[in-house]
DNA sequence: ATTAGAATTAAGAGTTTTTTAAGAAATAAA
DNA sequence: TTTATTTCTTAAAAAACTCTTAATTCTAAT
């Protein structure tokens, strides 16, 4: 899960962006000013959205400070008018730039961009089970999942569509790399292993439900 | 194999891309600006990689008339400095949209997922019924329908044809694979199965129509 | 009213999937 | 290189599910 750090002097839009990103389980650290941000001890800041008129110091004069402090990508968000300023927020060290107004989609996009890019959405999750595609490590209901390569790879592509049916196709096309299965039992073999292991982490949760004749999916 | 677009300015960028897709085994086409890829004759692009900063032409003037013509899903390539544009490059039917720098890894795939996704919707409707193709799901009145994988394609060819009959013949054709019907019974059982489902998701809606002696339609 | 076509239901046939176990392949260690 | 260990694939039997068949009831057309 993702700590975003949002600068923002306005109240009504810190707090709409607030409530977006929490409906869209990041976790939040909120500053009306400079000083604030700068004061905060919260560490591990993956994100900081920063506007760029505020009150005491201007927000371009925070970007490098910033930078050097948390090691994080930094997205200006600035009022339209400011473009005219000209301030080349780029070379401060800033990541993206969106204009307000703007949509919560874009928003959400971009942050999801930036994070990406920075390499460090790399913790996903389903119900109890998290996925670290860096570490390669897996925990369900607290404790380590011990999964083969394939086996994570598995999972990871169905928890990254979860919800959504993965075709067998699609699931041979990225972990096998041919649309043609060699063995279909493989897959079988493999999901059945996995299956296993889950139950095993939790007796309880029932996971991956198989959709027949087409593929497999996280409820 | 697929046929890739490449269309670029910057020589060397062009020509990592280049190297990149062909190692990985996809066919390229290279372009240095607009109007050399609006000119190309080469038919059956399958996928177009598009820089936005293009000298003569900007690169979301040629969105639209690059879809036009190839049909195919267009990835936007940007810098991350062309942000500042703002131009909704989506609205005007860009698949994806990537920065640059970008890692080989990244650009892979989201090619991959383009071409999977081949730019088209697979979402189709009837009424309150929806289908999604892709993920084989099929929705009606907010519920799931979960719909086995024959009942499913008969759902899916009625819609295709909505209005207009589907005659028995192209239905074992298209479903079974075959003119002479095993059993025209068959059939009925499916159809049946598939109007309970509908009913119970909603009960007020008559989708499914007999055509006495020909076949069936969606009203 | 009669009759052929269509719908419904239940059950068995036929497939697909799961599970288990063992052998092959790949990776790591000696 | 050889040996040991782990992971992947193959195979075969068991279980689960879908499709088809068949018998019966219902409906539309003449």
């Amino acid at each position: 899960m993702n700590k975003i750090l949002i600068i923002e002097d306005d109240f009504n839009i810190r707090n709409m962006v607030n409530d977006l990103l929490i409906a869209n389980q990041y976790i939040t650290v909120l500053a009306s000013g400079g000083k604030e941000a700068l004061d905060l001890h919260t560490k591990s800041i993956d994100l900081i959205l920063l506007d760029l008129m505020l009150p005491q110091i201007h927000g371009k004069d925070l970007i490098k400070k910033l930078k050097e402090i948390h090691d994080c990508p930094i997205l200006i968000v600035s009022a339209i008018t400011d473009v005219e300023m000209k301030v080349n927020v780029f070379d401060l060290g800033a990541d993206d730039y969106i204009t307000k107004p703007f949509q919560g989609k874009e928003l959400l996009a971009r942050i999801k961009l930036a994070l990406r890019h920075n390499g460090k959405e790399k913790i996903i999750k389903y119900k109890d089970i998290k996925l670290d595609t860096e570490k390669y490590s897996a925990i369900c209901n607290e404790k380590n999942l011990e999964l083969t390569k394939t086996e994570f790879e598995i999972l990871n592509l169905l928890i990254l569509n979860k919800g959504q049916i993965v075709t067998k196709s699609i699931l041979f096309d990225e972990i096998w790399n041919t649309k043609d299965s060699a063995d279909e039992n493989t897959l079988n073999v493999h999901i059945s292993k996995l299956r296993n292991k889950l139950k095993i982490a939790n007796n309880l949760e029932e996971y991956i439900e198989t959709i027949w004749k087409i593929g497999y999916k996280l409820k």
